[in-house]
DNA sequence: TATAAATAAGATAAATTTATCCGAAATAAA
DNA sequence: TTTATTTCGGATAAATTTATCTTATTTATA
């Protein structure tokens, strides 16, 4: 469904928004061990999540990333999703055709928008805010 | 979504069925000139799809690929994507988990499984008869 | 039985995605 | 200002997916 890049930037922005809560910031290091993932390759997901503002990084001594409160209320997993593997997930022809269009569909275009926007919905109106107070509760896992 | 080989694999199945309506086989070359795939790698898929008893081939001269009429009723897409890709879209955790499993959820689990869940009936209520007629009545598109 | 036409199968290559490595740049504190 | 710590950025490598090519094998027909 995602990437590996993308499983990988939802996992880390959550991990860092549970810890900013805390005010807490966390390294490459630290995000990549917690979210059990490949510490070099997290870390270049992470500047293009820094990139696209979804994250702060913080550079130097007693630097790491985190997230602004505020952010972590207002930021959908829909913003986190297109910034790493872009709106062909929504956009997209399932079948592959160059453009998903009404006036000339794929067979499967009637029975797959209904699902895509269903999913485009999801990640629209799922918050990190959500995702993270789950992980801090002890609801859900970010590995194993 | 789905791989390349498996949108392939669903189109190439869709124009087989199509034609097998009128008793016609068809080639790897016609097919992956109707459905805009690129030919040995359709022919690679097509054999995938002989061996998951999906298509039947005919070799030697005035062969080719077909699907037995009452088969094109009863194949559903679910068939198809699951000879090519597997089941981890159906089975799989959307963030990557070894498992998806209930008792240990990922931040995205209960949200996902519905629509893990909608697509899957979606694929095992689609049948190919329903759309190869599309494809011949000309309300759906195979390629560009 | 010989021939032509067709799929099957295996080896190889190209492209993309995933992953690693290393030096540069920035920052806080001593 | 120096040093230690940290992210940033570019180059490279490994793995996977996508694609091609070449040779076998099968089969209908002449
Ligand atoms: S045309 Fe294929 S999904 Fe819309
Ligand atoms: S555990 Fe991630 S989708 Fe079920």
């Amino acid at each position: 469904m995602f990437s590996k890049a993308c499983e990988y930037g939802i996992k880390a922005a959550i991990f860092i928004a549970s810890n900013s809560f805390e005010n807490r910031r966390v390294s490459p290091k630290e995000i990549s061990e917690e979210i059990d993932s490949p510490q070099a390759f997290t870390a270049k997901i992470l500047q293009a999540l820094v990139k696209n503002n979804i994250v702060k990084s913080v550079r130097g001594a007693y630097g790491g990333f985190e997230i602004d409160k505020d952010k972590i209320a207002t930021t959908k997993l829909a913003q986190i999703v297109y910034a790493i593997d872009g709106d062909g997930i929504y956009k997209g022809c399932g079948l592959g055709l160059h453009t998903c269009d009404e006036n000339h569909p794929c067979p499967v275009h009637d029975k797959f928008k209904v699902i895509r926007d269903e999913l485009q919905d999801m990640l629209g109106n799922t918050s990190l805010e959500q995702l993270a107070l789950d992980i801090k509760s002890g609801v859900s896992f970010l590995k194993v």
